[in-house]
DNA sequence: CTGTGTGACTACACGCGCGTAGTTACGCGC
DNA sequence: GCGCGTAACTACGCGCGTGTAGTCACACAG
């Protein structure tokens, strides 16, 4: 099974977040690549789909107003429940990070009074944002072998891996 | 009819803050005290009820981590609808903050799929407990005469002003 | 194996939002 | 009107999150 990574710059034009950033979340823990990371100068952070995905939600939640601190903690959710994110919404109430299956459960944290939710985020609209980024900007790099079978690394498209040396040089 | 007020230093106990966010806020332009404001060293800040409850929402933006930025745009919906906050919620879609009085129109604005909602507020729960904390820490200082016709001014209660002085002892 | 590009590393600096300390001058009781 | 408390003012500094510039060293092509 071959993992399908992106290096940092990638990432950034994907994402829509400028290298400093990236570098400083790597180096602060908030999220540092899962499939490679920095060893030194020279070496290269690889970032897997899911990272990209986290990092996409990351913005979201700057662009929203939210500080790094709170994105720190609703990255836990996300980190914790990690499976096919696509239709549910990450809800911070009262500081605390959910994953909301349905619409209704939003509705029950509101009239449940006191819970303040500081943040609302449907997840698919996201993952949309990511694969159509995905495929305008950068394709994955192969960084063990070739293989096509996992539909976890990558949006369906396969005709991608050929612009890879496109995407390098731009 | 008379305009109740309080002074910088209650202002501060009974919203939660330091002074120091009350300065910084009055200089910076979030919120300027509407009855009267600073002339000088030695003069006094005197806010209304009104801005007692902004301050608050205030607060609750930054507790629940939003920046300074998107609290100064939520503040403007609160000034222009200014009536009545106490069965509506606050909400900021898309970086544009609504009043929004019914649940339903959460879930509309959800269900509409890309809109993020980085704050849901309810102002109910806000403004029991401002009332509270007024009761709890400091009376309302009468700064043109004495009438208590004014519903606006403070919590249901008239017996307050006698522990006008124990307040200012600290 | 060598050269080159590129991405990580380092140092410095900035603005925001406050904390802290000391100064100034008005409000209010007397 | 006079003194005293108190609240606003001023100056300085910090930490976070990031921009900018320059250096270093690995990855990959040759």
């Amino acid at each position: 099974m071959s993992e399908q990574g992106y290096r940092g710059p990638q990432v950034c034009k994907i994402v829509g977040i400028t290298y400093r950033q990236l570098d400083y979340w790597a180096r602060t823990d908030l999220l540092k690549p899962s499939i490679s990371d920095a060893r030194g100068s020279g070496t290269q952070r690889i970032y897997s789909y899911t990272d990209l995905l986290k990092l996409k939600v990351i913005k979201q939640l700057l662009d929203s107003g939210l500080s790094l601190k709170k994105a720190r903690v609703a990255l836990d959710v996300l980190s914790q429940y990690g499976e096919d994110p696509g239709s549910a919404n990450l809800v911070m109430a009262g500081n605390q990070p959910v994953l909301v299956r349905s619409q209704d459960e939003i509705v029950d944290l509101v009239q449940r009074g006191q819970g303040v939710l500081s943040l609302v985020l449907p997840l698919s609209g996201v993952v949309k944002e990511l694969n159509a980024a995905i495929l305008e900007f950068a394709p994955p790099v192969d960084v063990e072998g070739e293989g096509e079978g996992s539909a976890d690394a990558a949006p369906d498209d396969n005709a991608t891996t050929d612009i890879l040396k496109a995407g390098t040089g731009g």
